[in-house]
RNA sequence: GGCGUCGUACCCAAGUGGUUUAAGGGAUCGGUUUGCAAAACCGCUAUUCGUCGGUUCGAAUCCGACCGACGCCUCCA
């Protein structure tokens, strides 16, 4: 039985739906620059929620958006002298990318807002018809006043009504759906019935989620700084028309920090994604990610990177003892140990927690092997808990056959070396090791022989 | 200012009323094993969960106050 957080609730509930086919839709990134570790962490969020879905049986069907109309992409485009395409194009692609290293599960849609904009001048327009907007100066503003259910995320007593310097708008708290040309913004409009002007934020993840994915949404997360106002005024948008619940249930990820303070590019404290896949491993980005609550905040330190890095280690040399060609499970199989994997892994994705109860296995299998008896029940056993840790974490690269063929050379002085220690010959015998280390892999001894391991 | 989240060992991090006199990982030190290493295993490291009160037969877990960190209320994953 899966249970989420729903932060409409604010409480885990039970996850249900009428259909096999779950309906996600995630709030993707801004493509005006490159996209940060810290919006990875939301991916990778993502990630696992499809991911944890599966292993309940369900079919998914997501959808990431790409916001490629925006602010910072217009000015940009303008001071850099750019097409905004090459710009957005640039940074979409940083984006698949990043997704794909990190071994993200390809979603269906990757839908841009700017295949999108005739659909969101038509609903802009509804929403107009039906008195839920009103259009100043080639603005259009949502009137919060007009419509009852404002405030699903947000106790509105916490809003306060001064209107300040937007005197454009009735109250503080209506939201922009269309905004109205500006010299500054060059030849970057779409023509409408307000007049020239492009699609506000708000409007274009509510009618893009209802366009790709229909108005039956399962899921709809995204970050936590999304919850107020974005997601707030997207369900203000699609439900005033709808007058039904626009997602049944909301996930929200919390931030990835930096010296305690959110990474965000507004504040420059950011780390592109792309340069931290240079210094370490997408295994030891995702088990770094992966090892927090989804909901704690996590901050980044080299420290629990190079921790992360160790605990990988310990399940890649865990990994090794099993023969790898069998890794194929069917629930069947599946044990007390594993269920309580996948118990964990249901109560609202606790990673953290199913990972101590994989730790704990991979020590009792540990104290077995030395044993040396079941070994065809502790080999089974094993390899299904592998693969269906893998099925979530994605951590581990399971080595076929081919890693283990190595270079003449080496397979040359594995022999020398063996030949040494069947002389007693150890200072030869260490030489060799040392050698071998300098080349690049690490020799150790078993009871089975000399064993090669790749240096990382 | 308003609203909210969090504070568990040297570090990271589960647990949110009794089966926990607090999982798991990292680190340190000692030991087993090994020709030596490495890996693996064993042992040590929180009678205590920010502080102080309260509720309860019983609290890290509920309530209150205080202290500290962070977030949202403006663009943001």
């Amino acid at each position: 039985m899966l249970k989420i957080f729903n932060t409409l609730s604010n409480k885990k509930e039970v996850f249900k739906t009428d259909s096999n086919l779950v309906k996600i839709y995630g709030c993707g990134p801004t493509v005006y620059d490159h996209p940060h570790i810290g919006n990875f962490r939301t991916f990778i969020f993502y990630d696992l929620l499809i991911r944890t879905l599966h292993l309940n049986n369900y079919d998914t069907q997501s959808a990431i958006n790409i916001t490629d109309i925006d602010d910072k992409i217009i000015s940009r485009s303008i001071a850099e002298k750019k097409n905004m395409q090459d710009i957005t194009l640039k940074y979409e692609k940083s984006f698949i990318d990043a997704s794909r290293k990190l071994k993200i599960l390809k979603n269906e849609f990757y839908p841009r807002a700017t295949d999108h904009v005739e659909d969101m001048i038509a609903f802009i327009q509804k929403l107009v018809d039906k008195n839920y907007a009103y259009v100043v100066n080639g603005n259009v503003y949502f009137d919060i006043k007009n419509y009852t259910n404002y405030g699903k995320f947000v106790n509105l007593k916490t809003l306060d009504d001064d209107i300040e310097n937007d005197l454009d708008k009735k109250n503080k708290n209506d939201f922009v759906l269309w905004k109205a040309w500006k010299s500054e913004d060059g030849n970057i409009f779409w023509e409408s019935a307000w007049g020239k002007g492009r699609p506000a934020w708000h409007t274009e993840c509510a009618v893009i989620s209802q366009k790709i994915l229909g108005n039956k949404i399962d899921i709809h997360c995204g970050g936590i700084d999304l919850k107020f106002p974005h997601h707030e005024n997207e369900c203000a948008q699609i439900e005033s028309i709808t007058n039904k619940n626009f997602a049944n249930y909301w996930l929200h990820s919390e931030h990835l920090n930096i010296e305690d303070e959110k990474m965000s590019k507004s504040l420059g404290n950011s780390l592109s994604i792309e340069d931290m896949l240079k210094k370490y491993s997408s295994n030891i980005i995702r088990m770094f990610l992966l090892s927090s609550h989804y909901r704690s905040k996590i901050s980044l330190s080299k420290s629990k990177l190079e921790e992360s890095k160790k605990m990988i280690n310990r399940i890649s040399r865990f990994a090794e003892k099993f023969s790898t060609n069998e890794f194929d499970f069917t629930k069947n199989d599946l044990s007390d140990k594993h269920q309580s994997f996948i118990d964990a892994i249901n109560d609202d994705l606790n990673t953290p927690k199913a990972l101590g109860i994989f730790f704990e296995f991979i020590s009792d299998t540990n104290k077995a092997l030395t044993k040396r008896k079941d070994l065809k029940k502790i080999n089974q056993e094993s390899i299904i808990f592998l693969n269906l840790f893998n099925s979530i974490f994605q951590v581990v690269d399971i080595q076929n056959s081919d890693d283990k063929v190595f270079p003449q050379e080496i397979n040359e002085l594995l022999l020398s070396r063996q030949q040494a220690r069947d002389n007693k010959d150890w200072i030869l015998s260490d030489k060799i090791r040392d050698k071998l280390f300098n080349l690049g892999w690490i020799v150790e001894d078993s009871l089975d022989g000399q064993k090669l391991l790749k240096k990382k």
